[in-house]
DNA sequence: CGAGCCGTTGAGGGGATTCAAGCTCAGTGG
DNA sequence: CCACTGAGCTTGAATCCCCTCAACGGCTCG
């Protein structure tokens, strides 16, 4: 009978269905790595689930990991040296955070859940191995990155600049593409949306309030709501038109 | 007498002067690659001037190359479907510009000239076989990415939310950091302030008029002006208790 | 039940926009 | 040489949007 290598695979691993079956395994970063690879190493990534509110990672603090969000909507946080704090970008579903950490950096922002959050826990040393030997992972990396920087600018030419309706109906319009099974998309606390529109929360909730009552927006318990894409954009067809 | 290899090194090339001389040589993307290397690419790149206001690519062409920054400042540019243009993000000395056509993607944004920018341009075919070769030129191109994602977001976090003001003097703040050698800034044009800050050419004409009188800024003719470091500090201290 | 958070709404003031009118200055052509 | 032109900058006055300060109601918790 010979001897298991030290890393013998358990093909009953907790985390090896979960891989395997992972609904996002395509999309997510190890979409390039084939059965054999990806055996390799589901013992190393860890599945956690993270209630609304709670951190993943703070600014400044020294990473070892990345994560992909397998479910929810994280967000980015920044204060300003005066104090306020500031949303700058969001991340949903099949996104690749806290890149940084791979180039041993510190995280640049506080990553915070926004609803419930399923990730996944990836170790740097994990990437580094991998990345040796597979260019298209790196590849993969880099995309990820760009993406990233192009929703940051996305976001600043977007929802930094106009009439406050209109920031907070392409706020909206944004949210509605992050809408989970049931339709529902994560409804910001009047605050969040300040936060992210550069707005106080009194106009935000003015504007919510406006919106809720031409029925472009239906506000449900619990930090969600139910918004009809198609009205958003027709709200901001006649919105830019003026 | 021995046949020379096609790609026999010629130390005479143009290139290769301005490329071993060049001043930005350590801090710039090709930093990392060694003597030998460089003398084999050199009479890939090119060297160019353009004057100011020059564009340098455009969003959705399909990119070739990417582009170090030798000096002079470049701005990116978006335009929201309402057709009103945005200034997202600033490049100076030692950046690398154009990433994503690496990844064969459309260029994301607006590439133009705010003073006059001597660039290097690079191919992207020469990246690529670089980049098989060398681990270490991989990791200097994601460090470059997260720069740039980390620009964009503290773009977003200072200079779109606050007093028009204060985020004037926060711009102003960035602007000295980009000063040529005769310790001149760039200046942009009122209606270029408006783009980058969220205001309108009036608005920002008359903060820049009553910095002026502040004695906070020397406008100069030339769309350049002289400003000191240590009095904006202090002003934006005094800004930011309010 | 009171405390605290979140959301809502009102009144008033201030800051930015809008709409205008001049200004300087470089380039052009009579 | 100088009027003419247009682009960029400045400034004024009126308006409006958003902020500030404030009070109140619903809701969850301890």
């Amino acid at each position: 009978m010979s001897i298991h290598p030290l890393q013998w695979r358990d093909p009953h691993h907790p985390q090896a269905d979960a891989c395997s079956r992972c609904e996002i395994r395509q999309t997510a970063l190890f979409g390039v790595l084939g059965d054999a690879d990806l055996d390799r190493i589901h013992t190393h990534i860890a599945g956690l689930t993270l209630a609304p509110d709670e951190p993943i990672y703070s600014r400044g603090s020294a990473g070892l990991a990345v994560y992909t969000v397998r479910s929810g909507v994280v967000r980015f946080e920044r204060t300003t040296d005066q104090g306020d704090r500031r949303i700058v970008r969001l991340a949903g579903k099949g996104d690749l955070i806290g890149q940084e950490a791979l180039l041993q950096r510190p995280y640049s922002d506080e990553a915070v859940c926004c609803t419930e959050v399923q990730l996944c826990r990836i170790p740097c040393t994990l990437v580094d191995d991998l990345g040796r030997a597979q260019g298209a992972l790196l590849r993969e990396l880099m995309l990820r990155w760009q993406v990233a920087l192009d929703e940051a600018e996305a976001w600043l030419a977007e929802l930094a600049a106009g009439p406050a309706r209109l920031r907070l109906l392409r706020l909206l319009r944004r949210l509605a593409d992050h809408a989970d099974a049931a339709g529902q998309v994560w409804l910001p606390r009047r605050e969040e949306i300040g936060a992210m529109l550069g707005l106080t929360e009194e106009t935000a909730s003015r504007l919510v309030s406006a919106l809720r009552r031409e029925g472009l927006v239906t506000v449900l318990p619990g930090r969600s709501a139910r918004l009809d894409p198609q009205a958003l954009d027709a709200a901001l067809q006649v919105n830019n038109a003026d």
